[in-house]
DNA sequence: CGCGTTCTGTGATTTTCGACACTGACTCCT
DNA sequence: AGGAGTCAGTGTCGAAAATCACAGAACGCG
């Protein structure tokens, strides 16, 4: 697929015309990061932005003593890095490779210039920020309402309805899923055993499907 | 002090000339919210943008036995509500009066068709939503990857660099502190008493000083 | 000034989770 | 096919914090 074509993927750039895209597309390089490799260190200044071309990346927090926390995982078409060009503050965030990655890379000037250009693309990144914000509010909800099952089956629903069927395909681990819910990777293991005898979901070399949705939906919402 | 200088101490609009600041407050409507009523619910669909003139509010989520996280409180200048007018997604969380308040609110096509006009509001707003999310995310590394000690130290080191000195001066319960940290009353009082009895900290009839910045930086970086 | 409501301090008890420490099972190479 | 590395299941243990249950302080208002 050629740039133009990719980058009318993006919501961000979706209402542009041709002759837009084609610019957006001529001031942006390609990168390549190998599986595992840091692309964003948290407190760097920063002054790109990046669109996933190939591969997936993860965006986490890490506390002194090493211990992540996952804020979320960005896949083909998603991007990231626009807070500092907004604001010109350091990086909130590592981003990691989680496979091999290509990526699409915008420098600050340009970006900020074909913003102001294009008030169409402002908006769309407001909608943007938006819909991030109401994510890390609903996870701010889950940590501090939630115990760990209620987090788990609010993650197992999100992903469902985000495969749009009941099967989720991601490759996820344990130890991922613990990342994300900001539990330990025993605390998962356990529970997910629970829910798969209790019926709840069903699990076969590493897919989980939602078997009960309703009891999912419960564990998602109150402490019990 | 007239409505027109009054938008003009708000970073989003203090870029705006005088024609369009009178504008703008054309636009606006005020009202009045007593001390614990609830200004905005969650889910409700929404469509105005409110200002803070007078008094205080919080932006809480609830959970279904009641229990609630503040995720944050606003005081005078400062303005919520914006995120449904951006993405026409519902509510995202309640507001709540803390103190009798007085709002500027603002509809959303009003609001809409002045953004449009203005790009620089546009970007203002960008820049504000950026703070917000790094706010947010900060906020979930503080519940995942802190103890409350530490959760306790970053909020208290977070009031004072606010309030420019070492004294906070805003009225805080235990209670409220608990809810924006997401930890039981108890637990917080235990944990400001033991401050007070270590040194970190001095406290006279509610007003909490900081004496000792380093440890509470310690704290709240590490899990010990 | 008194009285009720809202805050705070503290003990005892109970849950929830994380820390370890292993075991076994897959899977991906090359 | 053999071996390294990653992933998952499980038991025990202990620490952190939530919960429960009061008692005492402080504050704010009529």
């Amino acid at each position: 697929m050629d740039i133009s074509n990719f980058l009318r993927s993006i919501p961000i750039f979706s209402k542009l015309d041709d002759a837009e895209l084609q610019r957006f597309g001529e001031l942006t390089r390609e990168k390549n990061y190998p599986k595992g490799s840091v692309i964003v260190f948290e407190d760097d200044p920063g002054d790109s932005l990046f669109i996933v071309r190939e591969g997936r990346v993860k965006v986490v927090l890490i506390g002194e003593d090493g211990r992540e926390v996952i804020l979320g995982v960005l896949g083909v078409s998603e991007h990231f890095g626009e807070l500092s060009l907004i604001d010109d503050q350091p990086r909130s965030a590592h981003v990691i490779a989680m496979e091999d990655t290509n990526l699409l890379v915008l420098r600050r000037d340009d970006f900020r210039r074909r913003v102001e250009a294009n008030p169409a693309v402002a908006w769309s990144l407001l909608v943007e920020l938006a819909r991030r914000l109401r994510r890390a509010d609903a996870k701010i909800h889950g940590l501090a309402l939630l115990d760990v099952p209620g987090r788990i089956a609010r993650l197992l629903l999100d992903f469902a309805d985000e495969a749009g069927k009941e099967t989720i395909e991601k490759p996820l681990t344990h130890q991922t899923i613990a990342h994300m819910i900001g539990a330990s990777r025993e605390t998962v293991s356990r529970t997910i055993r629970d829910f798969q005898i209790q019926g709840f979901i069903r699990v076969e070399r590493r897919r989980i499907s939602v078997a009960n949705r309703q009891v999912l939906k419960q564990l998602a919402q109150a402490r019990v």
